[in-house]
DNA sequence: TTCTTACCTCTTTTT
DNA sequence: GAGGTAAGAA
């Protein structure tokens, strides 16, 4: 047989892991190292060479993008469809998985998903159940607790009682929480792959069918697998499967959503005789870039080790921008990158990376100033919008009526006279009884216990669910959608603010109607889904894009996060300030540094010829001033790679003149001697700049960022404090 | 009940 | 700076 179009286009190793022998397979694959193409080209020869049947493989990833794109490459590999394939995202897989067994599972046949927002006010309900402070338990924070126990397989009869009153009254809300959902049929992400999980574990007759079906588990981005995903894995490849997992330890960045490095590790004890196979060819940089990223993950302890090389040449050396202000950086990033169109080159070449979204304001304002045209990633998603989640949500109750997430949400939206004091009957009612909203409400008005006005109104918005569910019973899914956000009410209401927001509000609206008209694929092994839950199900796993264009030609703006799995032969990394990147919180905290620095070298290895960092010694970020020094990754990349441009004499410093004057009224309040944005040095916290004062006299503090220990609060009197210089 | 306004907190990353 | 909540007015 002809394998040449399998083999031809890969080096040594690559060879070998893709030709391997069955049997556990760890392959650590550094950033550009071609780690998608040695998954896709395996498939393609446990196929097409091995004689293994698709229906034998799984293939799992983390997003959507990814598993889309796999898909995309095995299908051209193979010249014909994937089939029976499963190849999705560890959520979509245990989502089609729970599809198919719903009954095993215990639940309903319509369940439905819940998305970040609708799992907090879930929360937010549960908490306010429990007649409980919602300052003192905020939904958020109980959210968090949750879904990291979930990430951890962990139900609340598992969590171990230590005596921690904070815990026990978590873990009470955890419980009412889930009872709350169970009771609607809703699952959350977290649940989706628990709840298969457990399905699976104990139905005898159902694993020994998955683990002799699925003989080749290949897993992408393994060093992102939480506890739960881990399990999974295992559970599914049993004994006898081949389990290729992919990965690079240098590149875990979600740590904070429990991602465990360590699976990487105890992946050997776990599958006795596990082959290791690494990946150090880099394919996509230039040597200057793998030089200053190897020199700067050397920083990390703890690492299973690796060197990335390439034979392409050294490059350009990597440019480093001090800017004044946030203002002054994003005109630098503008004109180098107006440079690089000046010279031949794309827009979407370019790419301007950030730590966190709040960043991307500045830029994108600078960028719209400019006229360049750009797109951001991240953010408000289509179907995320509060409009979208309106009519998403009469079609799930209209799917399942005890959704008591989206009968909230439907019942007073458009508002039609059902207030906080109606609705607090109906949920009290529904608690006492441990019924949905809906069948609660159902006998409210059969023991006519509403008054006339509110009664009528309950009434009518339950006669109109049932109305809209009949009335579409035949309908295509698009105009289903359309009859609805007509008959709810909902576009009339939209229509009613003129606004700008209005408008576009109503655009969306009508934007859903061109969602339904191409519904999602529903795979043959779920036959029972109806297309309205195949269409929810979809809107929940896949948020959508979050602003269009993609085929625009345009400048991309993305987190450091979000551009993992990326290239781009011009990166920019914005925002080097020690106390953004590494965040503040990082810094705090010990060990969390090991995980920014990750980060930064996944931005580092996103680019191809030319990379260029820039900080701001002063930013205003939610409405406060930060002086900050450079990030210490500058310092850990060796200067004979960085190139550092000096600012232009001529540029005004706008932002700098504000704290300056305050700062010179303190000096003649206080007599400190010190202004905001100097540079001190103490005598234990070493090294940083002064941001900020507060009081007079000898009752004087300034609050000032140390390089090495963080923000701190000192007092003038005592903190002997040496002046560098001025600011 | 609904709409408006003032105040409060909380700021990372996302399936 | 935004988003959410609470309180007050129509």
């Amino acid at each position: 047989m002809d394998v040449s179009h399998i083999l031809d286009s890969l080096n040594t190793e690559q060879r070998e892991a893709v030709t391997a022998d069955a049997g556990p397979l760890l392959i650590q694959a550094g950033a550009g190292s071609g780690k998608t193409r040695v998954l896709t080209h395996r498939i393609a020869w446990l196929n097409q060479v091995e004689g293994v049947s698709p229906f034998s493989i799984l293939a799992v990833t983390f997003t959507n993008k990814a598993a889309g794109e796999m898909r995309t490459r095995v299908q051209e590999l193979l010249n014909s469809s994937i089939g029976p394939m499963w190849v999705g995202t560890f959520h979509g897989l245990s989502h089609r998985f729970l599809r198919m067994h719903w009954k095993e599972a215990k639940l309903p046949q319509a369940f439905q998903i819940l998305d970040s927002e609708d799992q907090k006010r879930m929360v937010q309900r549960s908490i306010r159940g429990l007649d409980l402070d919602e300052t003192r338990w905020p939904p958020r924070t109980a959210m968090w607790y949750i879904n990291a126990k979930k990430d951890e397989g962990l139900r609340p009869e598992h969590i171990r009682d230590e005596g921690d009153p904070t815990e026990l009254q978590l873990i009470q809300i955890y419980k009412a929480y889930q009872t709350a959902c169970d009771l609607a049929g809703a699952v959350d992400f977290a649940e989706l792959l628990l709840r298969a999980l457990e399905t699976l574990r104990d139905n005898e007759e159902l694993l020994q069918h998955y683990q002799q079906r699925f003989q080749h588990v290949l897993v992408d981005e393994f060093q992102d697998t939480n506890t739960i995903q881990y399990a999974w894995l295992r559970l599914l490849a049993g004994q006898h499967s081949s389990i290729f997992a992919v990965g690079d330890d240098d590149q875990s960045i979600y740590g904070w959503r429990g991602a465990k490095v360590e699976n990487i590790l105890n992946f050997s004890h776990d599958f006795p005789g596990t082959h290791v196979i690494r990946l150090e060819r880099n394919y996509r940089s230039t040597g200057t870039i793998l030089k200053a990223a190897n020199s700067l993950i050397e920083y990390n302890s703890d690492r299973l080790g690796k060197n990335l090389w390439t034979d392409i040449g050294d490059g350009d050396p990597i440019t480093f921008y001090s800017a004044y202000n946030e203002g002054d950086e994003a005109n630098f990033v503008i004109e180098r990158v107006m440079d690089h169109i000046n010279t031949g080159g794309s827009r979407s070449e370019t790419a301007i990376l950030y730590r966190s979204n709040a960043q991307s304001r500045v830029l994108e304002e600078a960028l719209f100033r400019s006229g360049l045209p750009y797109r951001v990633y991240g953010g408000m998603r289509f179907f995320e919008r509060m409009e979208i989640k309106d009519a998403l949500a009469y079609m799930r109750l209209m799917s399942l009526a005890d959704d008591d997430i989206s009968f909230e949400r439907a019942v007073n939206q458009p508002p039609r006279g059902i207030g906080d004091k109606t609705l607090g009957q109906i949920r009290n009612a529904a608690r006492e009884a441990g019924v949905s909203l809906w069948h609660a409400s159902a006998e409210i008005l059969a023991a006519n216990a509403l008054k006339g006005r509110a009664s009528k109104a309950v009434g009518e918005f339950m006669k109109l669910i049932i109305k809209l569910r009949q009335e579409t019973a035949d309908m295509a899914l698009d105009s289903m959608v359309e009859h609805i956000i007509e008959h709810s009410g909902l576009l009339e209401h939209y229509k009613k603010d003129r606004s700008d927001k209005g408008e576009a509000r109503v655009e969306n609206l009508q934007e859903l109607v061109g969602a339904a008209s191409t519904p999602p694929e529903v795979p043959d092994d779920m036959p029972d889904m109806t297309p309205l839950d195949a269409f929810l199900s979809n809107a929940a796993l896949e948020a959508g894009e979050n602003q269009g264009d993609e085929w625009e030609d345009c400048v991309q703006l993305m987190t450091l996060h979000s551009a993992k799995g990326l290239e781009f032969p011009v990166v920019f990394i914005t925002g080097m300030e020690q106390g953004l990147f590494p965040s503040q919180r990082s810094i705090e905290e010990s060990g969390k540094v090991e995980e920014e620095r990750r980060l930064c070298y996944v931005g580092v290895t996103r680019a191809e010829r030319k990379l260029y960092l820039t900080m701001a010694e002063h930013r205003r970020l939610y409405g406060k001033d930060h002086f900050s020094a450079p990030s210490k990754f500058i310092s850990e990349i060796p200067s004979e790679h960085l190139q550092e441009i000096r600012p232009r004499m001529n540029v005004s410093r706008p932002m700098l003149q504000t704290p300056q004057r305050k700062a010179a009224t303190v000096r003649d309040d206080n007599k400190t001697g010190l202004t905001v944005g100097q540079r001190v040095r103490h005598s234990k916290f070493g090294e940083g700049t002064v941001t900020d004062y507060e009081g007079q006299g000898a009752h004087a503090r300034v609050f000032v960022n140390f390089e090495s220990v963080g923000s701190k609060w000192l007092v003038m009197a005592y903190a002997n404090l040496e002046v560098l210089s001025t600011a």
